[in-house]
DNA sequence: CGTGTTATTGATAGATCTCAAAGATGGTGG
DNA sequence: CCACCATCTTTGAGATCTATCAATAACACG
């Protein structure tokens, strides 16, 4: 069954951590206010400084979100899976959306706009903390990339950042973890900042080790640990 | 009258960011609950990994929020000033301060504790959007130094560092915007992800051509356009 | 006037980007 | 089923930026 036309699965939105700690009834509240948003592979749900008017939340599928700077260089600033929240700056009143969100699978999300968002969360304050934890925790995951990005070599900072997909994404497989959709080079390069040569060569490098099996569009980390060894600098 | 010392200004606080849209009955429970915390030149509020307990809100004076890394490296997160709010990880439940807050000047914060928080949020669910609104823009501007550590040059990132600083916390003065507090190269530096010996490198040629008047622990921007010009990469 | 901090400057090495070209892969339509 | 095409990936060589190493200089403060 395609994820696009599959209906919403009720238990699973139940367990959302942006609804944590909300009854039941309060529950069925929230879903009914919910809108379905199928997203197409290649399309975006919605683009960098669109007027953020809906909170999102993925059922299924996987989203990019990249920015792109005024002169042109894109860079990836993270990537969507199943029961992610995203879009939440829209909550906070009327702003513009940081960048665009591209379906890289079919995938399906479901939306609330920010009138119906505000009241949800008077009726349901502790949606407002949930949404609170959640970009907290965003935040903090931006800056230890931006602390990796100011003091780290090319090499720790991929190793750090396949390890951090693996870790989102990892799905155990005969040789190892893989990475469980279509990631390429040139996202890898852009989430490192660098380039796609040179994320190019690391990788080609790990696999001369034997440390992963890289593929087109695909990763598989046979030796974790080595990974990690290189993300943390250690002696091998 | 020291930073210290002085009192708090109740008209102030009640125009803080935090506090929007509560009315003023309301505004005198939130106030009556909080703690005053100086902090004298030179000490920290709390450190990297302190159990987060606490809220605070800078009521006077300048803090340097830092993170080291495991192999000792230092980057400079961002500067607090009056009316900030800090230590909001502290209010999404029970986690660790990312950073340590240096005073680099003598300051007066005032803070609430995490149950206090927890009960003020229940009752003024205004605040927990307000809270969500400081985090998601600082959310963005992190992810705007990290989309410009990504993709831009040292000169460029160093250019945009300053003119943010001026914009934050410039002062009007006869030769130009002047940042109004003591910052170093090395701050400057830790904060453009690069060396103290890059850092001073820049400012010198900018100082050759006029753009800036540097001295020791300051800056004065004497062509805050021909600075813009340099951040944006525009031709001069 | 010493002393410690902060800042400047030069020389060098190394990492990474840029430019350029070719090779691999998988999907698509005939 | 095959050939073709667009996309993705690899690889080399050279240029450039920036870090590193090392030494000195300027400044503020007691």
């Amino acid at each position: 069954m395609n994820t696009i036309t599959r209906d919403i699965d009720l238990s699973l939105v139940e367990h959302l951590a942006l609804f944590r700690g909300l009854e039941p009834a309060e529950l069925q509240t929230v879903l009914s206010a919910a809108r379905r948003y199928p997203i197409p592979i290649g399309e975006a749900i919605f683009h960098q400084d669109d007027e953020a008017t809906t909170l999102f939340v993925l059922v299924g599928g996987r989203l990019k979100v990249t920015q792109v700077t005024a002169d042109g260089q894109q860079v990836v600033v993270r990537f969507i899976g199943p029961k992610d929240m995203f879009g939440c700056v829209a909550v906070m009143g009327t702003s513009r959306y940081p960048g665009t969100a591209t379906a890289i699978e079919d995938s399906l999300a479901i939306g609330w706009d920010s009138g119906t968002m505000s009241g949800l969360i008077e009726r349901h304050p502790a949606i407002a903390m949930n949404a609170l934890g959640t970009v907290g925790h965003r935040l903090q995951e931006t800056q230890t990339r931006l602390r990796e990005l100011a003091t780290q070599k090319v090499e720790r900072r991929i190793a750090h950042i396949v390890l951090r997909l693996a870790r989102q994404s990892g799905k155990r497989v005969a040789k190892g973890v893989q990475i469980e959709f279509a990631i390429s080079r040139q996202d890898i390069a852009e989430l490192a900042g660098t380039t796609l040569h040179t994320a190019s060569r690391v990788l080609a490098s790990w696999e001369q080790q034997g440390l992963i099996e890289p593929g087109r569009r695909k990763i598989v980390i046979r030796k974790p640990h080595d990974l990690v060894a290189i993300a943390e600098e250690l002696p091998s």
